[in-house]
DNA sequence: TTGTTGACTCCCG
DNA sequence: CCGGGAGCCAACA
């Protein structure tokens, strides 16, 4: 079993939705540590395959697909999220503003309620 | 306990 | 716009 800050990590992710898209920064802010963006990167390399984290749908602060420096793997994020609606342009990024997707405005709506 | 490392991010030139 | 360097926090040996 992964460490309760992992899984902490893990259940915010599976709280985005499919066509939208976050950042490792993001992530970790609302798991409340808005510097530890490694860590969310570390415990997204952790996932196993079958897993049920959307951890294709996390990517970095610039809007690009990011890994270590292998190129095939990041292939399979970039199809899934295409699949889903999120575009990426010639340089491989997409646009952060319109698909971010905001945890603050989610955490507050489920809190109105 | 200390030191190293990493799917990151920000700042400076 | 691009490259290089420092800061960050948490996991691991």
């Amino acid at each position: 079993m992964a460490s309760p800050f992992r899984q902490d990590i893990y259940r915010i992710v599976r709280t985005v939705p499919a066509g939208r898209v976050t950042t490792y920064g993001d992530v970790a802010a609302v798991a409340g540590s808005p510097r530890a963006a490694r860590q969310v990167g570390y415990a997204m390399a952790a996932l196993p395959e079958g897993t049920d984290v959307p951890w294709h749908r996390v990517i970095n602060a610039q809007g690009m697909i990011s890994h270590r420096g292998d190129v095939a793997r990041p292939m399979e994020q970039l199809q899934r999220l295409e699949d889903e609606g999120v575009a990426f342009d010639g340089g491989g990024r997409c646009d952060l503003d319109r698909l971010r997707w905001r945890f603050a405005e989610f955490l507050e709506a489920a809190d109105e309620d």
